[in-house]
RNA sequence: GGCCCUGUAGCUCAAUUGGUUAGAGUACCGGACUGUCGAUCCGGUGGUUGCGGGUUCGAGUCCCGUCGGGGUCGCCA
């Protein structure tokens, strides 16, 4: 080694041993007569310095260290004067002496500093990842990263589940998300597929008898960027044999109370609160709700299709539906100009208006607070259990808009109005997912979560006679109005299985191209299994307590998926493409 | 594909209604300084205002296009 300690660990106990240390130039302080460098590594900084009465020769190359320079440096531990201690960093009370010095790498001057108050923006934190890796923040979201993969892997070793890899290069099953292909030199003309998750490999995997299995998996797939999206991205990926639905949940509860006491010492009430799909989406309007904060949604359709507001009652005449919430207190603090600005967030969600009152002691104060009646003015601040100082928000539209409105407007206001605790966690389990789903623009159903999800036991004979009340054996893992994993129980009787292609109007024989190796595998003694896969970005992200999971991500990509750092993706050498076939055609 | 925000010195930002030579802090370079820890003090270098057009006597500022970054809707079985 280089090194006999590292930047973290010397302490008192430590004064007048000889020590060599190894790091990064992280500020250096320069008094003429003496030098003082604050070394960095990943355990710690600790302060060194430069008499000019130990060694001129010495000193005078210290003076010439700049940010970053790597240096390796020999000295006798001394304890720091009394009120020269740094209490900021935990090797305060000492400093290193230096006798010897060496500078195994002069750095160029970096292109940001790396705790120079405001970040730099993104791009050049990406272009410059190497350095920005180096930032106290990003080297705790890799150790906690690093830390919560490897509680995971123990919690499932425990519980007997055995960490199986599967393929990467795969068959592409053009459901789902669009695929990130890549050619056979082999096969002329043919592609394997990256996967979308292993899902069809661990459910054979189950066929096969491995009883209980966990994957730290790489998944990808070719859609369009969010905050918490990447087009590669990592799931815990987790299915078990001879289960019920309620064993799955079991497990991942362990999991979650072990995760959040390790890593951030919360006991969270266990087993964690279930919510059914319907529920959700009437009292929180979205399958995801952050139940950090109340402000539920509340049904107004009575008092609308009685009121004299046209908008209103119109729109329970075609059939639409009138929800609002209750913004606490929040009278004062929004403004017309800020409702306006509400108005328009909305209207990114489909709706085409936002009604408000501003609830007072005598009744609504509203521009359309004169097309409702005194009574009509009671009754909605009943229903609503609206206080004066509040203002109540409403949407009229259509049942899915009312919804989709209202959830992000409360997720909105939530965080305007500090409703909760940032650093607060509450997690859910959203269960009776619907099984299919209506695609109007197609004409046919598709499946809600994906076509392997066992259908509710009490709900088979819908599947004949009204497809879309039918719900599924599955289940999301919501964790501050983030979906942090996702499940089901897998269907592992043929017959069934053909029935739900059938439905997604996929043919036998597509079936059989497309599937045909799972359905294959359910042919020969299929036991009953499910499973679930956690995001792990998306976890490790929480847990630090960022809304971007870019920062828990050593090499991310940015939202036109590119990376900044290796320039990937890039254009290949035309000797490549000849080899295997391809021949670029693109737009003008 | 749509909508919104954004791009000025290495970095973070400023620049009045469109008005003279685009400023500040920090970094960097030079100088001073023996107890700092965001060291301090003095001086200096540093700019094709992302790129390309246009309007104007005059554009960082207004208009059009384009590229990059971010947020979001659609999309993500």
């Amino acid at each position: 080694m280089l090194r006999t300690h590292t930047c973290g660990e010397l302490r008192k106990e430590n004064v007048d041993q000889q020590v060599t240390l190894c790091g990064w130039v992280d500020k250096y302080r320069d008094h003429a007569g003496i030098v003082f460098i604050d070394l960095r590594d990943r355990y710690g900084k600790t302060q060194i310095k430069f008499n000019l009465e130990d060694s001129s020769d010495i000193q005078q190359l210290a003076r010439g260290l700049r940010h970053e320079d790597v240096v390796r440096v020999t000295g006798e531990i001394v304890a720091r004067p009394d009120d020269m201690i740094n209490q900021k960093i935990s090797t305060g009370e000492i400093e290193v002496r230096v006798s010897k010095l060496e500078i195994l790498n002069k750095s160029l001057t970096p292109p940001f500093l790396l705790d120079a108050g405001d970040l730099p923006n993104e791009e050049l934190r990406l272009k410059h990842r190497v350095v920005d890796l180096r930032r106290a923040e990003l080297q705790e979201s890799m150790m906690l990263r690093h830390r919560y993969t490897k509680l995971i892997r123990d919690y499932f070793d425990k519980h007997g589940f055995l960490d199986i890899e599967t393929p990467i290069l795969g068959r592409s099953t053009p459901e789902g998300a669009r695929d990130y292909l890549v050619p056979s030199r082999v096969h002329e003309g043919s592609f394997y597929a990256l996967p979308q998750s292993p899902q069809i490999f661990k459910q054979l995997l189950m066929c096969s008898g491995f009883d209980r299995y966990m994957q730290i998996a790489r998944c990808f797939r070719d859609e369009d960027l969010r905050a918490d999206r990447q087009p590669e991205f990592t799931q815990i990926d987790v299915e078990m044999t001879f289960v019920e639905q309620e064993d799955i949940l079991n497990v991942i509860d362990g999991l979650i109370a072990e995760t959040l006491k390790e890593l951030k010492g919360i006991d969270h009430p266990m087993p964690l609160p279930r919510l059914t799909h319907a529920e959700a989406m009437e009292r929180f309007g979205s399958d995801k709700p952050d139940m950090r904060f109340e402000m539920e949604l509340t049904d107004l359709g009575e008092i609308a299709a009685a009121c004299g507001f046209g908008v209103f009652s119109k729109t329970m005449e075609s059939g639409g539906r009138v929800r609002g919430l209750v913004a606490p207190g929040a009278a004062e603090k929004y403004t017309r100009k800020m409702i306006d600005g509400l108005t328009a967030f909305v209207g990114d969600y489909g709706a085409k208006g936002l009604a408000f009152f501003r609830v007072k002691e005598e009744g609504l104060d509203s521009p359309i607070a004169k097309f409702f009646s005194e009574e009509h003015q009671q009754a909605i601040i009943e229903k609503m259990q609206a206080k004066p100082g509040d203002i109540i928000f409403c949407v009229a539209d259509k049942n899915a808009i009312t919804s989709a409105a209202l959830a992000a407007l409360r997720n909105r206001l939530g965080s305007e109005l500090e409703l909760f605790d940032p650093k607060d966690f509450s997690c859910l389990w959203i269960v009776e997912f619907p099984l299919l789903q209506y695609d109007d623009e197609n004409k046919r159903w598709v499946a809600e979560h994906h076509p392997f999800c066992y259908p509710h036991p009490d709900d088979i004979e819908l599947l004949e006679t009204d497809p879309g009340k039918v719900r599924a054996q599955s289940y999301d893992l919501v964790v501050n109005g983030y979906e942090a994993a996702s499940g089901s129980i897998r269907i592992h009787d043929p017959a069934i299985q053909q029935k739900i292609f059938d439905l997604l109007e996929i043919s036998a024989e597509e079936a059989e191209q497309r599937f045909g190796f799972l359905l294959e595998g359910l042919r020969y003694g299929a036991p009953p299994h499910g499973g679930v896969a956690l995001g792990l970005d998306r976890w490790v992200m929480l847990l630090c307590g960022y809304d971007n999971i870019r920062d828990v991500i050593a090499f991310p990509k940015t939202q036109k998926a590119s990376d900044l750092l290796s320039g990937a993706p890039s254009n290949v050498d035309g000797k490549q493409l000849k080899e295997l076939h391809i021949q670029l055609d693109l737009p003008d």
